[in-house]
DNA sequence: GTTAGCACTCACAGATGGAGAGTGCCAGTC
DNA sequence: GACTGGCACTCTCCATCTGTGAGTGCTAAC
């Protein structure tokens, strides 16, 4: 019996639509595999079991449905989570509880850093699932000011604000002594000077300056430049910030109960690098994604899936925040969180920029 | 058959002591429960089995072993460990590569955030257990410098240095408008006026200060006064810093395949109150420390152990660095480890001390 | 004091077997 | 032609049983 995969959605008549969205809903809901004779139970169905049975294994043909053995019930596979999210979920919408929960915790913090900790944590607890918030290099940020404070004769912190809010402070290791006058007058100088411009083009100003500086033999602006380039390159070795939290969450899902599943996937949050690409790759998508099971190669168990949103301006998005959780999650409740949680962060951005303006 | 418990360890001969320890060594290696056969076979003793388990049934009686089930072979007690440790353990020094790792590490970080956080990493990596460190609150520090950073109009980033090297920075929602003219004034009074002082006594000044000035209608002082109490008090609002690095490497203990132990544990880790509680007391022991398994009441599962040792100055420590893992770890090894890095610590905070002097 | 020998205990792994759940298919009904 | 009842079949799960091996405790002999 050869099987017809590459079909359009609209081979699915309404009533195995029905049947499909009810079977999810169900084995979301339970973790069990469903069968005909529950499916009937439930009563969405004027059906026999056997006639349900028919329509399950039609959906079993095409790939929708399948059967962990013989005499078990029907689980959806990824390409049934696929078309569900797709064409049959009904997203449920944040609670006002829920949205003032949110709005809360963001207004709440004050640096950048501060509330994507917060929001990642408030994402795993309200989800209970495992919550990331990411924030890419620097490099394409602009700035609005570049303060320099002596720490020690020769240690000095910079403190970097973004047009957008956010702060970044960076202890350099000078190898020549500075004097508080000094580092005032450079905060002074630098913060005039390159205000407004994104850290990739203070960089290249900054060496055509040294390299123009370098017969006249200006001393201090030597000194000055070349803190400056330290301050800044220091600054973009620091990648990107990633928030994970609620690891343990995943702990208390059933199909991770096994031991060695529940190894191989912690281990596989800590691998960060594969994070961070896939969420890299979520990054230029922009609006809200949700990646199931295979869909994206988190882990080598195939059976999570990754709900993400990118947050900061519509054109130039700062980031992404979403939630890591097995493919078997409410994504008619975790979507809308998702969605909110990156308008929030969007909102608390645009009134950090407005208000320094 | 009347069981001596408060027994003096003198009361085991040289034979028992040998046999303990060996039991100790094995199981440590193996995991296994020890029998007689096995024992005897190691070659370590001239004495069949039968006299070794008529050894070990003292040893036993003695509450130093103790038997999982008839026809299973021995296992240590907590109370044996806790002999092992004091009597019996003969240290493993570090070796060369270690000492340079456990140096280069420590010599390499910049902030003291930075160092802490590398230490319990490396801690982690080196003794494949969790490792921890732990900064108490920062009452008792005394600082060097106090600077206010302006990020917004009504934004400040305030960074206070210690004597000893802790960099430390908060952002301040000041609720009148500032300038660059006012903040740098601000710190160059503040810096000249409390330097050498701990926060505590910081604190209390700028409340008389505040009393006496209320009169005088200074709007500056005022201003500035009030600006400096918010920043000790945020400072101080971070009670403590803690690191816990590795959580992932108890994974791999033969002990915790089963799910449920594993999970409980786990959530333990979560619980940083009852760490710190633990560690806080640690701390004003001083020296190396070892808490076998329910002498430390950290998890309701008893199987875990803490070899803890403060650092920073030995009359007023700073904090504490440490490892968890399972009660049967290689004390012998990860002693010796976590008392050169505590060293290593305190030397580096010293140097920075004198760095600055 | 030490050892060989023996009876006893207990965990563990594999085999067996029945119960329950669920399917697939066929034949009958509306 | 769509739906349904019925039945045989399959497969998992659980409890029970049994044999094996490891290890002990005790006793008697060296």
């Amino acid at each position: 019996m050869p099987i017809k995969l590459d079909i359009h959605h609209d081979d699915l008549d309404s009533r195995a639509r029905d049947v499909l969205r009810e079977v999810i809903v169900q084995h979301v809901a339970t973790g069990e595999a469903i069968s005909s004779r529950s499916l009937a139970k439930g009563g969405h169905f004027q059906l026999s079991p056997a006639s349900l049975r028919n329509v399950m294994a039609d959906l079993e043909d095409l790939g929708y449905l399948q059967h962990p053995h013989t005499s078990a019930g029907r689980v959806p596979t990824d390409r049934g989570y696929r078309f569900f999210i797709d064409h049959l979920m009904k997203s449920r919408s944040l609670s006002q509880r829920e949205r003032e929960m949110i709005d809360g915790e963001v207004g709440h913090a004050n640096e950048i850093d501060e509330v994507l900790q917060l929001a990642s944590r408030l994402l795993s607890r309200m989800s209970d699932q495992v919550g990331i918030v990411f924030m890419p290099t620097l490099l394409q940020f602009t700035i609005r000011s570049m303060d320099f404070v002596l720490i020690a004769e020769s240690k000095i912190m910079c403190v970097i604000v973004g047009t957008n809010g956010v702060v970044v402070n960076k202890i350099i290791d000078t190898r020549q002594p500075f004097s508080r006058d000094e580092t005032e007058k450079i905060s002074r100088f630098i913060t005039a000077e390159f205000s407004g411009m994104t850290l990739d083009g203070i960089r290249r100003r900054l060496i055509r300056m040294t390299e123009e500086e370098r017969a006249s033999h200006d001393a201090v602006m030597q000194k000055t430049l070349s803190l400056a380039i330290e301050a800044v390159d220091d600054v973009n070795a620091v990648e990107h910030e990633l928030y994970v939290e609620g690891a343990a969450s995943i702990l208390s899902k059933p199909e991770f109960t096994d031991a060695i599943a529940f190894r191989r996937t912690f281990l596989a949050l800590q691998e960060k690098e594969k994070l961070v690409e896939i969420l890299n790759s979520c990054l230029s998508e922009g609006g809200l994604q949700i990646l199931v099971g295979s869909e994206s190669d988190f882990t080598q168990v195939h059976n999570f899936s990754i709900v993400a949103k990118s947050y900061g301006s519509h054109s130039s998005p700062l980031g992404i925040v979403g939630l890591i959780g097995p493919t078997r999650m409410e994504y008619a409740r975790m979507a809308p969180l998702v969605d909110y949680l990156g308008l929030a962060l969007t909102r608390k951005i645009e009134e950090e920029q407005e208000h320094r303006q």
